[in-house]
RNA sequence: GGAGAGGUGGCCGAGCGGUUGAAGGCACCCGCCUCGAAAGCGGGCAGGGGCGAAAGUCCCUCGGGGGUUCGAAUCCCCCCCUCUCCGCCA
């Protein structure tokens, strides 16, 4: 949501920065709607104060014995006409926010103004493609040969997109949970556990709802969605409070499995582990004062950034463009890492300041000073980082042509010091 | 799921048909006092919206939504949530 007193005062500029991300943006007819929904407001309050001014007279009156009935049906008229008035605010109201609500974040000066996403900036790389000297496998294939994934039996118990992990497979996503939540922790994020379906109002709040309700899964008998991303409860966590300006920043990690229906998404090329209806992320989620949520922003990608090094892969991180944003987003930073099985580049990371756009919509604000007035603050979101996908990478970028997987330093620790996922002996 | 109790401002807590957007307390802010501080004293202090250059003014909000009434925090109906007891399940 939008500051819609701001986009009033500066419809010209909200309309051409919109555009740069979405070019059917027209402002006209919210506009329009505007002026009308204020002027039925001042119309209808105009009468209800009327009506309230002569309902105070009537105690007075009767205590002067004075007959009260050509007040009471001056007021019944007054009334009637009040309640038309009222329903045709109600009316424009409605329409006016459906309009507004729908509307994309105005994106941050900085970002490239494009509606193609192949001019994406490539900002920082780290690291090289691998180079194998043998054939190498695809993270299918070897995990064909370890093992550790059961595709098959997913489709069985759920669903295609459901994947199965098993022994090594498991336990080594289980290092990488752990090692994430703990980096983080380590960083300064407070550690969260979340529920795994949220309500119409949290749904809301981040922006998934409605515009964006179909690609969540939705329990129709409680009317609760199942999260698409740690970052849709995280957003509802501090809905409808007002924070001590002391408080801020506040900064939060969570561990929790995603759910996306990815309608309209099904890519034959994107097999196995890349695009699945349920995957596992560790994510980041900050709320700050407006003054310092770019620098947030920074530390976020820096966080993000630091922990795929330490996990030895390659990676680029791209400043999107206006049109690659999503619709909360003023900007975002994708980190993707090397698949050479995909022989290309994967997002595992996206980090996102979304300004007051969420604020608003949840009503999550703080009191700058003890005697200011309540203001909203920003929010930023950055996945630290997506689990399933780095699984793929961990696997092809450090499999040996025994078949045998290198398993990263960072995360043997995690794995009782285990340095290699080999396949079953035998076999 | 059944029975009962309850949801009031940043927090606690009164109010139970009009003068209450809401007593009182705590917290917080400003001032006095003090070398400074504490205590004490005086004052201030909900959120949102319309109109307005501003001062200001009007409207809405006492869990949410309807209703009764000239008038509702107060009465009625539906829903949600919390607590206690029972049932059920982990």
């Amino acid at each position: 949501m939008l500051d819609m007193k701001w986009v009033r005062e500066h419809a010209a500029e909200t309309e051409e920065a919109l555009r740069s991300r979405d070019s059917s943006i027209n402002l006209a007819p919210l506009l329009d709607l505007d002026r009308k929904r204020r002027e039925a407001i001042t119309e209808a309050e105009r009468l209800k104060a009327e009506q309230n001014r002569l309902g105070k007279e009537i105690p007075a009156r009767k205590k002067a014995g004075e007959s009260v009935e050509p007040l009471l049906a001056e007021l019944s008229r007054i009334k009637e006409e009040q309640q038309a008035a009222l329903t045709h605010q109600r009316e424009l109201e409605d329409t006016f926010e459906e309009i507004a609500r729908a509307l994309p974040n105005i994106p941050h000066e900085s970002v490239p103004r494009s509606l193609d996403k192949r001019d994406n900036v490539v900002v920082r790389e780290h690291g090289a493609k691998p180079e194998f000297g043998f054939p190498f496998k695809n993270h299918l294939e070897i995990g064909e040969t370890l093992g550790i994934f059961d595709f098959e039996r997913g489709v069985k118990i759920a669903a295609s997109g459901f994947p199965v992990y098993v022994g090594d497979g498991c336990r080594l996503e289980r290092a990488l949970i752990n090692f994430l939540l703990d980096r983080n922790h380590a960083a300064g994020y407070k550690m969260i556990g979340l529920p795994y379906l949220v309500n119409r109002e949290t749904g809301y709040t981040s922006g998934q709802i409605p515009k964006f309700s179909e690609q969540m899964y939705h329990l129709a008998a409680d009317d609760l969605f199942i999260i698409p991303t740690a970052e849709i409860a995280l957003g509802g966590y501090h809905r409808e409070e007002i924070l001590p300006a002391s408080d801020l920043p506040l900064r939060y990690t969570a561990y929790t499995a995603c759910f996306r229906r990815e309608a309209g998404t099904y890519g034959a090329e994107e097999r196995g582990l890349v695009r699945t209806h349920q995957f596992n992320k560790v994510e980041i989620f900050s709320l700050t004062t407006p003054e310092t949520s770019y620098e947030e922003l920074e530390r976020i990608r820096g966080q993000a950034e630091h922990l795929v090094e330490e996990l030895g892969l390659h990676f680029r991180t791209t400043l999107l463009v206006t049109g690659d944003l999503g619709q909360g987003a003023a900007k975002t930073y994708d980190i993707e890492v090397w698949l050479p099985g995909q022989d290309r580049y994967y997002e595992v990371s996206s980090c996102s300041n979304c300004e007051a756009y969420q604020a608003r919509r949840g009503n999550i604000r703080y009191r700058p000073t003890a005697t200011s007035k309540p203001e909203f603050v920003h929010t930023l979101n950055g996945s630290a980082l997506a689990t399933s996908r780095l699984m793929i990478a961990i696997l092809e970028c450090n499999q040996r042509e025994d078949g045998s997987v290198r398993i990263p330093e960072a995360l043997r620790g995690y794995m009782g010091g285990q340095e290699a996922l080999a396949p079953p002996s035998g076999g």
